[in-house]
DNA sequence: GTCGATTGGATTGGATACATTCGCACCGCA
DNA sequence: TGCGGTGCGAATGTATCCAATCCAATCGAC
């Protein structure tokens, strides 16, 4: 079906072929982050697959494959459920936070990668656009930090990074943060310190600034 | 079959059912790891699913599972292969954990939990046991670290530390170091040393030590 | 003789079918 | 009325089946 009729293609793009279950799993996956499935949600087979238009056979691999990564839980005999991701989840992925951040930003700094500082101001740029608005907002300060895991150029952190920044459970966190009296109005101004002291190479600063902006603002139980 | 006649079991013990699927994915990550199965092995599904005793779909969620792990990729239409991790990978794996660690001791020692740091001595207690020989060595070495993340109390940390762990890249790579000059020998008082200081709750001993006990040991290639 | 097309077997990807288990409602009984 | 047992419907877990794709060897043309 694919990959037949196109011998005169320009060149190379290794034909970004998607298989049924890398479909399903995307979007369950985004449907899962963006909240549409709520956490605790039992996720029945036949109905989701039909809803889906597809079989529970692929179905079924992209569940193991969300399970893996945490978002949705198998109960043997019972079925798949959304995780329950709950605020304690939220202080745990902010203490790993603490934890990782700063060593990827002293990396990135040892590193000192263009494309990734300027994807770096990008974020910053959109985060000053962004202010006020609650998602924006929220999508924006994780872009940052996911351009800083991104330019240690170490594939695990980076990884990590994104394992520890999902939407879900950070958003009504992150707007209850943001509400607070000296909320996001600042959080840009720290990201460029960072960028700026990743830019010129300086390791040390790096790696204290992203300490000090990460412990700084550690997650508020929302209201 | 199962849970129906128990009811004057003592109590909890979430009776861990393991499906055909977990069982499956038990023996395909430890012949994996274990360097029985080598990496760049097509994992042929019709002749595993024969060889395990099982069909092709409980093993196919399976390997899906290892997927998302990294462990083995998937090429549409060509089917599963294990994963390719070299030296390149495990330097990378390396220099994620200088980043992890020291926080991971860090937020130990702020926790002195009795029974993680219990554990972490006898880890400690068997690497001087298992000093000479490689392949034990390189797991006590492993088991202490992960006891050290595990002592952390973050899940996510623990979580991460155990990925960065996998014994089949790195035990080549160990063993080449533990044959250094100075190898495998002052390490158990190193890692008493940063048993110590977590146990003293002292926070900025316990992440200096490790970072400087991680950072001194960079992984060499095997010869 | 070498390169390209073709065809057949082998293998994967996905759909369907079947057995087992679970949850809930109904019923009987104290 | 409350509790435990029973049975049925629904949903999961696994096996089997079919079509689409890939790989390799053979065959043919230049």
């Amino acid at each position: 079906m694919y990959a037949k009729t196109m011998s005169a293609q320009p060149a190379i793009a290794p034909l970004q072929i998607q298989s049924v279950v890398d479909h399903v799993y995307s979007a369950l996956r985004e449907r899962i982050l963006s909240g549409d499935l709520p956490r605790g949600t039992k996720l029945r087979q036949a109905s989701l697959a039909d809803e889906l238009g597809v079989s529970r056979t692929p179905l079924r691999e992209a569940l193991r494959r969300l399970s893996t990564e945490g978002l949705v839980e198998f109960s043997p005999n019972r079925g798949a459920t959304v995780s329950e991701l709950d605020f304690g989840d939220m202080r745990h992925a902010w203490s790993a936070r603490v934890a990782l951040e700063p060593g990827a930003a002293r990396l990135a700094a040892q590193r000192r990668d263009a494309d990734a500082i300027a994807a770096m101001r990008d974020a910053v740029k959109l985060q000053r656009q962004a202010a006020g608005d609650g998602m924006d907002s929220f999508a924006a300060n994780r872009s940052f930090h996911l351009a800083l895991a991104a330019a240690s150029g170490n594939p695990h952190l980076t990884r990590f990074a994104e394992m520890l920044w999902v939407p879900r459970i950070g958003v009504p966190i992150y707007q209850a943060q943001a509400a607070e009296p000296r909320g996001a109005a600042g959080w840009a101004d720290e990201h460029e310190g960072i960028v700026d002291a990743i830019a010129s190479g300086d390791a040390d600063a790096a790696e204290r600034l992203t300490r000090e902006h990460v412990s700084a603002h550690p997650p508020v139980a929302p209201s």
